[in-house]
DNA sequence: ATATCTGCAAAGACTTTGCATGAGA
DNA sequence: TCTCATGCAAAGTCTTTGCAGATAT
């Protein structure tokens, strides 16, 4: 599903109401802020956002806001190393966005590569279906990391 | 180098000298403890391992002798979004263990999957050699996450 | 009506920093 | 000696929990 429909027709409100959850300003606001960038959020991130418009939310209620989210597979969670979960709108592999990165230990650089990953997301896709398959996920994204040192901080 | 020799010949006795590190026994021990297991510890699990033989360290040691391993490329750096970064002794490539890991965003389980990765090791190791030269990195490791649901989780 | 949701404050968990003492080169 | 390392305590972050009032259905 295009990630535009998903918000025209309102179709989170149907999962909403299959698990018993309230629709409410401050649920349909994180996902709008989610729906409107292609960044990864950090809670906080989120919560700022969000305040502008609606400066009376409580950065709990994002927490626990992106808690359901997450768990109901409607948004992804990250973890670059950094002490910040991250989060993003889940996309369907076909206009899924991917997530390979290449970070440095040392000053926690994070290089968002986009050469080499031709071959890899025709992998990945074959993969995240064989693993989707004999551990009944649902998988929802994935994420590639490769860790070393850069060359600024090589010489320390 | 295989991970016998770095220890026999204690080669990172002259790491740390280049550096102007001193040799101390919080860093010998820390290093001992990452090379006697092949798990990720946090740094908790590795202050506690040590205290047993040597009570006196410090938990605030262990971090910032974890942050000189990793900053330097002796031990590898991960994260799997449970709140703890997790450490472990950096291996060249051709014995170096695989992160593959399926996670639920659900209840966080993590399964460290073996299948499928034969394609993913050939791929990886391409796509490090690429990068390296690309961006100039010294890499240590990678790590590859799917994350979805869990089947227990979907049920809510 | 009533079960869920919210915001605040407080608590919890992991990690970092300041500083005086102690140890390596 | 003299610089770097250590341990303790305190502070800093991010995140979670408890609870009374507010809101959605």
């Amino acid at each position: 599903m295009p990630k535009k429909d998903f918000f025209e027709k309102k179709s989170w409100y149907i999962k909403f109401r299959e698990r018993g959850y309230k629709i409410t300003m401050a649920r349909e606001a994180v996902l709008n802020v989610l729906g409107k960038t292609s960044k990864h959020l950090s809670a906080k991130d989120v919560y700022l956002m969000i305040s502008k418009e609606y400066p009376s939310i409580g950065l709990t209620t994002v927490y626990r806001t992106l808690d359901i989210l997450s768990s109901m597979g409607l948004i992804s969670k990250f973890d670059f190393g950094d002490g910040h979960v991250r989060y993003e709108l889940a996309r369907d592999l076909i206009d899924k966005g991917h997530h390979h990165h290449l970070i440095c230990v040392g000053c926690n650089k994070v290089i968002d590569y986009r050469d080499f990953i031709d071959d890899e997301v025709e992998l990945i896709r074959l993969t995240e279906k064989g693993l989707s398959k004999k551990y009944n996920f649902k998988i929802t994204n994935h994420l590639l990391q490769f860790y070393g040192v850069c060359d600024k901080c090589i010489g320390k």
